[in-house]
DNA sequence: GCCCACTATCGAAACGATGCGATTCGCATC
DNA sequence: GATGCGAATCGCATCGTTTCGATAGTGGGC
């Protein structure tokens, strides 16, 4: 028996025909042995079994039996950047921990996958050749945007965690909107009036410096991140005249360095929005390091509800309902699987007043 | 054009025998242009590029090119317990974080799933339904031995991260044994005669109250999880007459309440070994409780490394590589994949001296 | 102008299972 | 012992690609 060697695999599996021929029934009986529907007698269920034990079949194939079916049980879960850095990121993580809380609940098997708009080729053809049943875009912005011909070509049902209204994408939102519009009007009903807000960054990976001070709603068609748009939108609705500043980095020091930026003019603010509890705390620590005191000098918001550990100080922020909102989704890609045509969603936040605010200092 | 609908799918999708009808070429040419390998035209590539675009297919099936070519892009990582639960511990997020950037190098697809034993059949089942190429097993117990044999069978490559040694699995392991050894002379020079350990659950999900206070080497054999047996025995190695405590489950709490028990008895120990840094800062809590100064009255080692924060103490610990060891894991998934035959490796630990050791009080 | 060596294209056979319709079997009934 | 009927089993087409071997076409060298 002298036998090339196949460079290659050799990967001689065992299939649902080698079992047949030993149990002496046809593949079709064979299949039965494996399925819930159809008939066969127990015995010769027995028989098959045995003969696949004998044999070490593990069972149908899955990817044959997909292609048969046209399913995969697989949702892809997207998320921006690279997988590492979600691991990373409190909001996402708790929104993840929702997620596949309901997605367990499916038996449907969750595949991550990151996103990058840079190397978008990449990524997207990793994406293409993924069989997913459907979709969850996490906590998307527009760099999500051109996965989509693709998904809707395939019919592949979508399910996005924020982002923009696209044609397809089944929504879970948060109302974020209405919940920087409450932080606002708590703030001017504390009776301030020079407000700065700490915007996050518009870039997606880069670090670096921040942005210039302007005016809370300059240019803002020119950002593409609805959710960053809206909640400036929000501010710029009770405080016309606040300005803002973009920090150039995801991290704490970032949101540290521009809020100093804000903190250290002629005639800085008395209170300062931020746009997640992140730069919030980076706020904070730029207060402390110029001898600020919280609330009596600076008044300091928050927002997401991401607890993170403050050294014994409630932050003044708004909490979203990270968890929920993956359950949503879940729920929702449920729906989806099922053949139905679940409708968005947009949920509340809730106001958490906590000891970083209070009335301007006297002038 | 009177049809009848279909009651399921309906889903009419474009093939590739679609677009080569459309663009006149057999529907192995058509296959010519989305490939690699071959040759063609640029020309009729083109065309039948176009044609693509024009009934909107969406590129190659990625089952049925699974089917073909035996590969699915995907790699399985199996947590124990839920993926939820996983999401909240940080040792496997930092472990996590290093295996996704490895993989995500490797362009693979990354398919998350738990496995709890209580609950086998089922998880079992939907790993066995997934198209894998290869899987890795993060922070292993025994819990995942029933998965073994279905994979064998289908000779898809294991990699583990912790856990027992089995035929087919490449192990990524710490050197535990010798960091709680370490520990525990470092804890013996100071002068400690009287030791305690607080041990992790040998329960993976429930929660419920500590274990009884035992010999550190009582029925060690009886304790399936390697990892806890090792630590323990490489305590036993250097203080024979140690106490042991179980934790009831693996939050601080627990941590705390076991730990207390080991201070309230008639000669409390005057040091505590807590198996890992969670269960380290629910014994720092103890003692404050019940009016103990750290290191003075207490000293208390931990062990992971994994970051908690620490109101301002730096524990005593031995810091495991997490990142680092998801890194070696996604690398030997790529020799894996590639055909290799990678060995396991062992990886050192840190040892990390904080300020909450320290000589034992005088009698 | 003929033949050869390529190259681009094609046809058909897998890949491993499933499911429909047809066939056979077992068994009770007349 | 023939007949009828449901249940168990079987054969075959099929899912959408890829790939191998075969075929047609192209151009160059002489």
């Amino acid at each position: 028996m002298v036998k090339v060697m196949r460079s290659s695999p050799a990967r001689t599996s065992v299939t649902l025909a080698d079992v047949a021929a030993l149990a002496k029934v046809s593949t079709s009986t064979a299949s039965l042995a494996y399925r819930r529907t159809g008939s066969i007698t127990e015995r010769t269920r027995a028989r098959i079994l045995a003969a696949a034990a004998e044999i070490g079949y593990a069972g149908p194939n899955p990817t044959a039996r997909s292609l048969k079916s046209g399913r995969s049980g697989i949702v892809g879960i997207i998320v921006a950047g690279t997988v590492r850095r979600a691991f990373q990121n409190p909001v996402a993580m708790a929104t993840m921990s929702g997620l596949s809380e309901a997605l367990d609940e499916l038996d449907v098997g969750q595949l991550l996958l990151s996103h990058r708009s840079e190397s978008g080729d990449r990524s997207a053809r990793l994406l293409d050749g993924m069989p997913v049943d459907a979709v969850v875009f996490l906590t998307r912005g527009e760099e999500f945007d051109g996965l989509l011909p693709s998904m809707r070509a395939r019919h592949i049902p979508m399910v996005g965690v924020e982002g923009p209204h696209e044609e397809g994408v089944t929504l879970v939102d948060i109302d974020d909107a209405s919940g920087m519009a409450v932080l606002a009007r708590h703030v001017r009903d504390l009776g301030h009036t020079r407000i700065g807000v700490v915007m996050r960054s518009t870039r997606i990976d880069a670090n670096g410096p921040p942005g210039p001070i302007e005016p809370i709603d300059a240019n803002l068609e020119t950002i593409s991140n609805r959710t960053i748009r809206e909640r400036l939108r929000a501010v710029a609705s009770v405080f016309p005249d606040a300005v803002r500043v973009e920090a150039g980095g995801r991290e704490l020091d970032s949101g540290e360095i521009a809020a100093g930026r804000l903190l250290d003019q002629a005639s800085p603010p008395t209170a300062i929005l931020a746009q997640n509890d992140m730069l919030a705390v980076g706020t904070l620590r730029a207060a402390a390091v110029r001898g600020l005191e919280v609330p009596r000098d600076l008044t300091v918001t928050g927002f997401d509800g991401a607890h993170i550990p403050l050294l014994g100080r409630r932050l003044t922020t708004v909490e979203q309902p990270l968890h929920e909102r993956g359950l949503q989704a879940g729920r929702m890609v449920g729906e989806l699987l099922a053949g139905g045509a679940p409708s968005g969603i947009v949920l509340p936040v809730v106001f958490r007043e906590g000891d970083t605010s209070g009335p301007p200092p006297r002038a």
